[in-house]
DNA sequence: CATTCGTGAAGACGAAT
DNA sequence: ATTCGATTTCACGAATG
């Protein structure tokens, strides 16, 4: 028993024909990306066909075809409020109730297909904050971000999944939990690419105003998945304080900057750790980690 | 042999035009 | 919309231990 049934479209996004309609909520969405392509979007054409025009007259008929497809098939539910079937006039009280009506007719409309997209995205984000093992709190505020993104009306037209993945990255750069972009996106089924453009919308949209992070914001989490001891750790914090103040960095990528700080500590500290480990805790290439060290040791003239 | 270091080509990005 | 400059990454070879 599926309620989905191929619509001929192709997806806007990644070009694939598995466009498909949801018979239950009426939505279109791309099978292979879930770009939701539309709500509600149907035909809006005849759904018959004449080949003479008294067969046109004879099938003619007015208002919209009917989509089965459609929660309402496709009829206007229009209530209305100031004559009753027959042409009536109503008194004011029956007016004012219809009037009452038809507001919660057309508020129940928003509501189910607001909640329709909700449990798809909350499902997703679930899925996402497991895999990056967020905290709750986290998991919350990309919550709250992502309904007010659908209340801003940013979703239609863009993948579920994205947005939600952009939500997530807000949250963590809200929060100052270290999950880089990529980190997100490799547990996305989107493109970091796509992510960040659904990011800065956000932004822009929601008047998010984020600051930006620093090199200190990396340094325990590419720490801790190289081993690194606490106290090699607490030198390259200072390392980076006094780099910061002696303005010897900018324009530089923070995580890089975290990862070499690392590297030169363990270095003087002569713990053994390799450009190839520090590289691939901090998901960057050596070359990275020794442009880094080269500055961080020339500048802040450090022997080594 | 593993690690480190430097380099040139290529891609991505922001800023300037 | 295109161009430019800075940065990162990749692929490679050389030096070092």
């Amino acid at each position: 028993m599926t309620y989905l049934s191929t619509v001929e479209a192709k997806c806007p996004e990644c070009g694939s024909a598995e466009v498909v309609m949801d018979r239950e909520t009426g939505e279109t969405v791309c099978g292979a990306c879930g770009l939701v392509v539309g709500e509600g979007m149907m035909d809006r054409g005849p759904d018959w066909r004449a080949s003479s025009q008294e067969e046109r007259d004879e099938k003619m008929r007015v208002g919209p075809p009917i989509d089965v497809t459609h929660y309402d098939k496709g009829l206007p539910t229009m209530i209305k409020v100031d004559e009753d079937a027959f042409g009536r006039p109503l008194s004011p009280e029956v007016r004012q109730q219809m009037w009452r009506l038809r507001r919660w007719n057309l508020r129940a409309r928003l509501h189910t297909s607001a909640s329709r997209n909700l449990s798809k995205a909350m499902a997703e984000l679930e899925l996402l904050s497991d895999k990056l093992s967020l905290p709750p709190f986290v998991r919350e505020t990309a919550a709250v971000i992502y309904r007010r993104a659908l209340g801003e009306n940013l979703v239609q037209g863009r993948s579920i999944a994205a947005i939600v993945a952009a939500s997530i990255f807000a949250a963590c750069r809200i929060h100052r939990t270290s999950k880089t972009l990529r980190e997100v996106a490799h547990v996305s089924t989107r493109r970091e690419k796509e992510i960040f453009r659904s990011y800065r919308l956000i932004l822009r949209s929601l008047g998010l105003d984020i600051p930006l992070d620093g090199p200190l914001d990396h340094v325990s989490k590419i720490a801790e998945r190289a081993g690194v001891s606490g106290e090699v750790q607490g030198l390259a914090v200072r390392i980076l304080q006094e780099a910061r103040e002696k303005r010897a960095v900018g324009g530089k990528d923070p995580t890089g900057l975290a990862a070499a700080a690392l590297y030169v500590a363990g270095l003087l500290r002569g713990e053994k750790m390799s450009q190839k480990d520090i590289a691939r805790a901090a998901d960057l290439t050596e070359v990275t980690i020794r442009n880094r060290k080269r500055e961080l040791t020339q500048k802040l003239h450090l022997g080594l």
